[in-house]
DNA sequence: TGCAACTAAATTGTGCACAACTAAACTGAG
DNA sequence: CTCAGTTTAGTTGTGCACAATTTAGTTGCA
């Protein structure tokens, strides 16, 4: 029995296999990242919440929370470790006090470069043409709304 | 935008958001197990562990984070949880007293009842042929293996 | 036989995820 | 104007993941 094939075949559903595999892969990756990350002193979230803030500096906690499905009680502990790290600040808007704007620090924004070193990894690590990458990742946003849908659509005891 | 239109770079942002979707789906996926594994009692990683005692009971703990690939960091406390759960025992293997024998209860035989009314949701959530769901499933293999032998020729610093 | 090297499981510490809850600020219908 | 309801972050508690280390048990071989 190899790590993929959680029994004989047949008495487990291909669909169950299909999750752990998402899972296995999933892990495979952030793995990878934990590596490639480790000199920018960096976590796979992290390194997410960065490649938002380089895209589009100065965003809302909710803003953030918004482009990569987290809720305030992942994103707040992570922010104040970026802020302790100096990547980022945090501040209140003057406007609406709930809200926070998290902002990129000149050594934020200096990361930049040393994160450009990454992509061309994971691109050779995945080891697929990129139709297959473009297939892919269009099966993935499939499979991520259809599994929301119908979770959503359960009846909420 | 069609993988034709897509430069060096484009490529490479392309591998990110592969990364990201898959981070997301398994997410998604964990999230919908959580709520059908609700009235169980179980979370997805102690739900893997229950699939492959019910498929093959008495297993080390070596063995099933061979199986899951995990390591006795996840899952002793996670073994221990289902030992209080009352649904597996734990003992010390008499002619390896390094090993533990990790076997079901009756209670936990029992629950593979119950359990089997999971995998049909996952099938009608996942929303793909039976096609797409095999070949999904060797993607995600093949991706985990090029993933995990690319990180394990990096260089070791 | 003695003991260094190895193995299996557990432990410790860090950092996500996420549910449930709290605190503070804002909004709008009456 | 007011205050009930909403919104935004943050807090608390649980349970993975995983690196690093520890403990106990086993094995090989000089």
């Amino acid at each position: 029995m190899t790590s993929q094939d959680l029994g004989e075949k047949g008495s487990l559903l291909l669909d169950d296999q299909l999750c752990f595999g998402l899972y296995s892969a999933s892990r495979a990756v952030t793995s990878l990242y934990r590596t490639l990350l480790e000199p920018l002193d960096l976590t796979y979230p992290q390194y997410l919440v960065m490649l938002a803030l380089w895209e589009h500096d100065a965003q809302q906690v909710k803003e953030l929370g918004a482009a990569l499905n987290l809720d305030s009680g992942t994103l707040s502990p992570l922010l104040k470790r970026l802020e302790k790290a100096g990547l980022v600040t945090r501040e209140r808007q003057a406007d609406d006090e709930r809200s926070v704007r998290i902002m990129l620090t000149d050594q934020g924004e200096a990361l930049r470069e040393q994160a450009e070193r990454i992509p061309p990894h994971i691109g050779r690590a995945l080891g697929f043409d990129l139709d297959t990458i473009v297939r892919l990742r269009t099966s993935m946003d499939q499979l991520t709304e259809s599994v929301n849908a119908y979770r959503d659509a359960l009846p909420t005891t």
